[in-house]
DNA sequence: CTCAAAAAATGAACGCGTTCAATATTTTTT
DNA sequence: AAAAAATATTGAACGCGTTCATTTTTTGAG
């Protein structure tokens, strides 16, 4: 029977999983060492090594559930007709802020972004800027859907105006994470706050 | 005599301060090992420890003396004339850009900035966000003052404009340094190309 | 100058992520 | 079913940042 391995080889992959998002959640990434996530996977460290390129990657699938899964309930918003620019980018800005802290902490984003930067030749740092440049697409999108619906002006260069605004929503998460005490309501205010001007002003005036 | 100590020790801090940037240059952050910058500034692994907390804080001392200089070198760009938004901002970034590798590589940026990220509680990591806000707040003062001078429509909020335009700058700086092929000025037009929608639109109309 | 207290220097040891040569298991071949 | 080949598992060992008990140096009082 040529299964065995192979079925031997998934549930060990879905064991190490499942321990390691276990173990994040329960002591945080820094304090969740490979040897106990292998103990309590029933493997031994090597192991852990052969199914895993490193302990970073273990991270990537947790980013990539969560932003898959936001970038999905984005495109539902774009598809809606919106009142005004504001209330669009506020209503798609929440959506990716609400959602964030489902599968992952702060603490986990930390690490997800500290590692995307400091190795940028790894796969899991690759994989974590397509998403980003998936999610700045998206605002991008939002930005045109907008404008061919008559509520922005002709005249706006959508795809540098949405990189804008996402680079904006992007570094703004970044303090989020890097502050426990911020909360998501705080967070959504200051970012409309800083999108008004631009807002009101790529609006067609309707007096 | 009371001075010897003192004197030693500012001797000692200097000799590792010094050893640790030729290493940091010559062979990158994280090849530098504790170990040879303690041998080559001639004191022992301990002794490392007695002058700096830790590895990442040798990157601060780096850091701190670019973000300042380019501070003083934004105050006077700030205090001249200029003719319209766009040029006046590509003039302030343009700034930040160019200046950026005088002291650090694309390398110790990542460091510098995947450790900010990790480790909030640290001081590094918030001496490193004061640098960031200080930044920041520059850039709400170039537009004040351009609206100061009729530049800027006056119905425009400057601070939320400028931590907007800001957020977008350092985000594209991350971009940047995690792709050792990109060059400053493929940088600096990317990033006047996503203000200038803003730029044009918060500009009182000259026609 | 002597000596006890304070300050500084030291390097062996530790923790943890990661690697790798040796061993065990599964599959294929005969 | 035995042998050979392919694949997977293992845990001891390694690298490097960091810590800390011990030793050395400096200081100033007597």
């Amino acid at each position: 029977m040529s299964g065995l391995r192979a079925q031997k080889k998934a549930d060990k992959n879905r064991r190490i999983l499942e321990a390691a998002t276990t173990l994040f959640r329960k002591v945080g990434y820094d304090s969740a060492r490979i040897e106990d996530i292998a103990e309590m996977a029933g493997v031994s460290v090597g192991t852990f090594y052969n199914y895993f390129k490193n302990k970073g990657d273990m991270l990537m699938a947790t980013v990539s559930m969560e932003v898959e899964e936001v970038l999905a309930a984005g495109d539902a918003i774009i598809a809606r007709e919106h009142e005004d620019v504001a209330t669009a980018l506020s209503e798609l800005i929440g959506k990716y802020y609400d959602h964030s802290l489902t599968y992952l902490s702060k603490e986990m984003w930390r690490t997800a972004m500290s590692l995307s930067i400091a190795q940028p030749e790894t796969p899991f740092s690759q994989r974590y800027t397509a998403l980003d440049h998936r999610l700045s697409k998206q605002v991008c999108d939002l930005i045109r859907a907008l404008q061919d619906r008559g509520v922005v002006r002709k005249d706006v260069d959508c795809d540098a105006t949405g990189e804008l605004v996402f680079n904006n929503v992007n570094m703004m998460f970044i303090e989020f994470v890097k502050d426990e005490e911020m909360d998501v309501d705080g967070l959504k205010a200051s970012v409309a706050r800083q999108n008004a001007p631009l807002a009101s002003l790529m609006s067609v005036k309707t007096d």
